[in-house]
DNA sequence: AAAAAAGTTGAACGATTGGTTAGTTTTGTC
DNA sequence: GACAAAACTAACCAATCGTTCAACTTTTTT
């Protein structure tokens, strides 16, 4: 029952239990990508993962667990990976970074993006609280910054909620609607090159709207 | 067999059939909306129709043609009610129309704009046939509306593509993510204030992209 | 008013799905 | 290598859902 000899062993122990939830995890992001939230079977996950249904349930006792489990994980990358505002660093770099790194995301990870969306529009209670919990704070810090730019005059007063609703709704449709996206490019598949264009165009715009000229 | 009166009496016959199709289809649209595609069974609709579920499926013969009535009557609705460009009432009216019509109809029928991204995010054959089919030309148009605006020096040139892309995906997110939007707003419900904060907060930033200057 | 057509509906069917169980195999520890 | 814990899995179950059908009523036509 001691505590540190103890830890070590249940980390040496559990590496199984840790490689397959990965694999499960992955693999389950995956399909509900492709498939929908509710058009997913556990059995397409079990399939797609090579393990027999049985052992997805060992390790997420329900589809609803399993679901959150993948929700979590995609929002602890989002935390991860979305940089805070740093006042001294000023609007125009703030903000292009900010662009950028969110069309990264939209780009590198299209099935989290599209999970994500798909629970949000289906006002999944797990995500909803988060958003509450989480991004709401989130919003107020920005907020107090891009005041600090407006009073210094570096950049021109906005409505910031509305700024981060439309970046947001920007950069996110890359990866959620690809498929809408990719009709209207005339593309089979976006390229980097697709979500290079992209990130110039929203952060003119977005640089813009914050009265900070152009280059 | 004769033409005129058995088409008037068709339309007599079938007045029951147009009323219960109306019933079921706006039922079905709202019940889709909320529940999401795959979670709505034939009996939710029913229930909150007010029929017995045999009766749903006597007039849709399945789940998917009821599915594809609902996405056909919400395309209809959104090629009678936004308006195309014209030329001669230039850039700035056309654009700050657009995207007022946009949103009012995101506002309007939040239920019909629901259903159509989750259509859409879920790939849905129906849907993505519409926008190759329509779409794809109806920006050509546009384009090419945009291309002598700018020929005559009342805009800058943009990336026609990635502009109705935006502006699309600004204006759905009311309506779509508005869950989302609400949380952030801090806001019970969206009211038409939100969305006029809306209209002015996009259609500044879509004017300040083509460079039209600021009234 | 008889016949035909259209509309209505309870009941049942077949297929699918999330989840369980009970028993087996593997792994780690002494 | 003995023992316990963890991992694994085939078979099964209860519930749900889309769909069908046959009997019945109402409406329309002749």
């Amino acid at each position: 029952m001691s505590e540190s000899p103890k830890r070590t062993k249940t980390q040496l122990k559990s590496h199984i239990r840790a490689q397959n939830q990965a694999l499960i995890l992955t693999t389950a992001e995956r399909v509900f990508a492709r498939q929908g939230l509710a058009k997913t079977t556990t059995q397409m996950i079990a399939d797609e993962a090579g393990l027999p249904k049985a052992n997805i349930h060992y390790y997420y006792r329900s589809k609803k667990d399993l679901l959150e489990a993948v929700l979590e994980s995609i929002l602890q990358l989002w935390l991860d990976s979305v940089s805070q505002f740093n006042v001294e660093t000023g609007p125009r770099y703030n903000l292009t970074r900010y662009i950028s790194e969110k069309l990264d995301q939209s780009r590198l990870n299209p099935n989290a993006s599209k999970v994500f969306a798909m629970a949000l529009i289906g006002e999944e209670p797990f995500v909803l609280e988060f958003l509450r919990r989480f991004f709401v704070d989130e919003l107020q810090k920005e907020k107090q910054t891009i005041n600090r730019w407006v009073e210094q005059g570096l950049m021109k007063p906005v409505a910031v909620e509305h700024l981060f609703i439309t970046i947001w709704a920007m950069t996110q449709t890359y990866a959620d609607f690809d498929a809408q996206v990719k009709i209207l490019l005339k593309k089979d598949e976006l390229e980097e090159s697709d979500f290079d264009e992209a990130k110039q165009f929203v952060t003119r715009m977005v640089l813009l709207s914050c009265g900070i000229e152009d280059i």
